[in-house]
DNA sequence: CAGCTGTATCTTTTT
DNA sequence: GATACAGCTG
């Protein structure tokens, strides 16, 4: 073990040894900090003879759990399955397999995605007399989820006074759709981090035998944890502290998404006696990069601060790139790819193309296929969330667990058979009297009165289909249950037959595809010794995030969103779409906490960067349909001119243009927090009464509006085709005209 | 009452 | 530029 230490420096190696108690290790980009981490599970072991299976350890992603899972396991020279790495959401998933029938669920729960809650939000909300068209169903998802996220309940949203309109329902709306998904035995992404806590705060023995089986507990990426999870932590440790934190709050980016900085700010507030070690050398970015990232990110205000140092080469300038229009910085990063590879001798897969949003994507994809590259995109439209292969997860669920009544309303007209909605609604009144689960309502549809004996039996062939399919789940490996499954309904023939060749042949390819991963997936397992289920396997592929899914080993370039790429080094890295409104994107509301988390966006991709970065930026842009004209990001305003090289504007020039930046930069500092306001003067233009020109409905006139800022709502008669319409301001594109 | 067709809707980032 | 939903038809 001695021999493994020496491949540490000074911090690197103390922060390994200080096995006991709270510790805090800040380590900034690329300063070694999966290595510390896999280190420090192999020298619990090694040294203190640590059992694996007192250890947990949490990542970010799977990806990264499976990396550091061979790290240690090369390190120690055995095969680990008695230690936990895993994700906040797997490590609970599994938890809850365990305990779950104390919570009233049982052991096979499906897991709901984001998909399947809207769903489920749908019919609850139709049941509510709810101010409709005002709040979809999508928002109330988002603002349920972050609710949950800071581990709150219905009651606890009861108290304190609604913040508007919609605050007043969403105690209803939580408690009415917890109580659908429970009779449905699913959980959602979000309580999988609550249950846990809610299982270890009314079941003290419970909390106790895991605290016992975890003495080590290690969190990665701690400044992207959320309230639920830092509870989850704090309830399981409370007893040894020995709980170790790796974080760094400069590349915190899922505030959005209800991770707290202050869970990192904050640690030695929590922990008191909190050994705190810092790693401040970086061991990937050459000088010039880094020193740029550093400029950027000093900045923030939200900080702890640290400064990123390196022993490496300073390496090149950044190189920054002012296209006249998207198309030609597309150009340039196809130039970029191809004199990387023919003066630099690099292959496809040491570049990665990074963007603020997936939607920016579809533009490099076209250009690099033209042009011959290999590309592979991380996330986007994910192969999980294609049509083909939810309607078969959708089965599998269904087969699994027959209370999932969301996934059997996706699938039981699904190929057609003739069992429409109003069918369904039918069979589900009849299940709500009778107080049974929908499923076993299908198999007794002959006491239905209202359905014609006809209509039954087709519901019956489909409730005789599912159970014959539950019987043979435990007869058949879960690929033979998969693809037969495919056949026997109809789903194959149908991809296979319906739609145009080309579809058809990639939907199809899809479903073989699938089949694939369900083997692939039950081998891993077998592995082990486990035989895979195929509950193991929906909830392997439920909690799956885009990056888990990527093989950083095919050569090809990767294109993917700067948070996707939280973790990940790339010798070359193209940062684009560097524009006011794109990075940092332009929201509704717009304050500095946003902003700083823009920034740190930006810190993030371009610490990813090891030897050559680039930075460039389009003056128009298409957005929507139509062309927005844009300015160079504040951002680039903030790296200091002699680490910049660009080819567009003179040297000489460098002296007036380092006076103009500050200034420069201070105004659209300013713009971007009147962006949101100015929706709201806008909105003055907008009266009842206002005449309008639309693009194509004509003239007309304002005759009523609803809400504000871009999501206002105004219905307009239109005189020359004489309707009324009702419209989005943000996308309707009316013009205020002279009467 | 199921199933098709055209029109409205919408793009931030993701477990 | 794709998808979801409403409204129409058989």
């Amino acid at each position: 073990m001695k021999s493994i230490l020496e491949n540490l420096n000074e911090v690197q190696r103390e922060a390994v040894q200080q096995t006991e108690g709270p510790v805090l290790i800040l380590a900034g980009a690329g300063s070694g900090k999966t290595r510390t981490l896999s280190y420090r599970v192999a020298y619990l072991m090694d040294s203190n003879k640590v059992d694996p299976a007192h250890i947990l350890a949490v990542t970010f992603t799977n990806k990264a759990a499976r990396e550091m899972r061979n790290r240690i396991e090369a390190l120690v020279g055995n095969r680990l399955s008695a230690l936990w790495i895993g994700t906040f959401h797997s490590i609970c998933a599994r938890i809850l397999r365990i305990e779950s029938e104390h919570l009233g669920y049982s052991k096979n729960f499906t897991i709901y995605d984001v998909d399947e809650q809207v769903r489920a939000l749908k019919k609850i909300i139709g049941l509510l007399s709810i101010p409709q068209q005002l709040y979809s169903p999508k928002m109330i998802q988002n603002r349920l989820s972050r609710i949950k996220n800071q581990f709150l309940y219905p009651e606890d949203r009861e108290q304190g006074k609604p913040a508007d309109e919609l605050d007043i329902y969403m105690p209803d709306i939580y408690r009415r759709y917890q109580n659908y998904i429970i009779e449905n035995n699913a959980l959602d992404f979000d309580d999988l981090l609550m249950k846990p806590i809610e299982l270890f705060e009314r079941f003290p023995e419970i909390r106790k035998k895991y605290a016992n089986k975890f003495k080590y507990v290690l969190v990665d990426e701690y400044q992207d944890t959320n309230h639920a999870q830092y509870l989850f932590i704090k309830k399981l440790v409370s007893g040894h502290h020995n709980i170790c934190v790796v974080g760094d709050e400069d590349q915190s980016i899922y505030g959005w998404r209800g991770a707290d900085i202050n869970n990192i700010l904050n640690f030695s507030r929590d922990f008191p006696d909190a050994k705190i070690f810092k790693m401040e050398e970086n061991y990937r970015s050459n000088g010039k990069i880094l020193a740029a990232a550093n400029a950027v990110v000093e900045n923030n205000k939200a900080r702890i601060g640290k400064k990123l140092w390196t022993n490496k080469p300073a390496g090149d300038k950044v190189s920054l790139f002012c296209a006249v229009d998207d198309r030609e910085e597309t150009k340039h990063i196809v130039d970029i790819i191809h004199d990387q590879m023919f003066t630099h001798k690099r292959s496809f897969k040491d570049m990665a193309v990074l963007y603020r949003t997936n939607a920016q994507s579809r533009i490099f994809e076209d250009a690099l296929r033209k042009n011959a590259i290999n590309y592979t995109i991380v996330g986007g439209v994910k192969f999980f969330e294609r049509k083909e292969i939810k309607d078969l997860l959708a089965y599998l669920k269904l087969i699994v667990n027959p209370h999932d009544s969301v996934s059997l309303k996706r699938i039981v007209n699904f190929p057609l058979r003739g069992i429409g909605e109003i069918t369904v609604n039918k069979i589900e009144k009849f299940a709500e009297i009778e107080n049974i689960i929908l499923f076993e309502a299908m198999g007794r549809v002959d006491e239905i009165a209202a359905i014609s004996p006809a209509m039954g039996a087709r519901v019956v062939e489909f409730y005789k289909l599912i159970k014959s399919f539950i019987g043979l789940s435990s007869e058949m490996s879960p690929v033979e249950l998969v693809s037969t499954l495919a056949s026997e309904t109809g789903i194959l023939n149908h991809y296979k037959t319906e739609y145009d060749q080309y579809e058809s042949e990639s939907r199809v390819s899809n479903i073989r595809e699938l089949f694939r991963s369900v083997e692939e997936f039950t081998e891993e397992k077998n592995k082990d010794g486990k035989p895979a289920t195929i509950s193991d396997y929906l909830e392997e592929v439920s909690l799956l995030t885009d990056v888990d899914t990527w093989n950083s080993n095919n050569n090809a370039v990767t294109l993917m969103t700067l948070h996707s790429a939280k973790g990940l080094e790339f010798p070359v890295v193209c940062i684009t779409g560097m524009e006011m409104g794109v990075l940092p994107l332009q929201r509704n509301t717009a304050d500095m906490e946003e902003l700083e988390e823009e920034r740190r966006l930006l810190y993030v991709g371009m610490t990813r960067a090891q030897e050559k970065l680039y930075l460039s930026y389009a003056k128009t842009r298409k957005k929507f349909n139509n062309v927005v004209d844009s300015v160079a990001s504040l951002f680039i305003d903030e790296i200091p001119v002699d680490l910049i090289e660009s080819g567009t504007e003179a040297l000489s020039q460098r002296e007036t243009i380092k006076k103009n930046r500050s200034s420069a930069r201070r105004k659209k500092i300013q713009s971007y927090f009147q962006a949101g306001q100015s929706s709201q003067e806008a909105d003055s233009e907008f009266k009842i009464g206002q005449p309008v020109y639309h693009a194509t409905f004509g003239k007309g006139k304002i005759k009523c509006l609803e809400g504000s800022g871009d999501k206002m709502k105004i219905t307009v008669f239109f005189t020359d085709e004489n309707i009324e319409k009702k419209l989005i301001k943000k996308y309707a594109n009316l013009t205020p005209i002279e009467s």
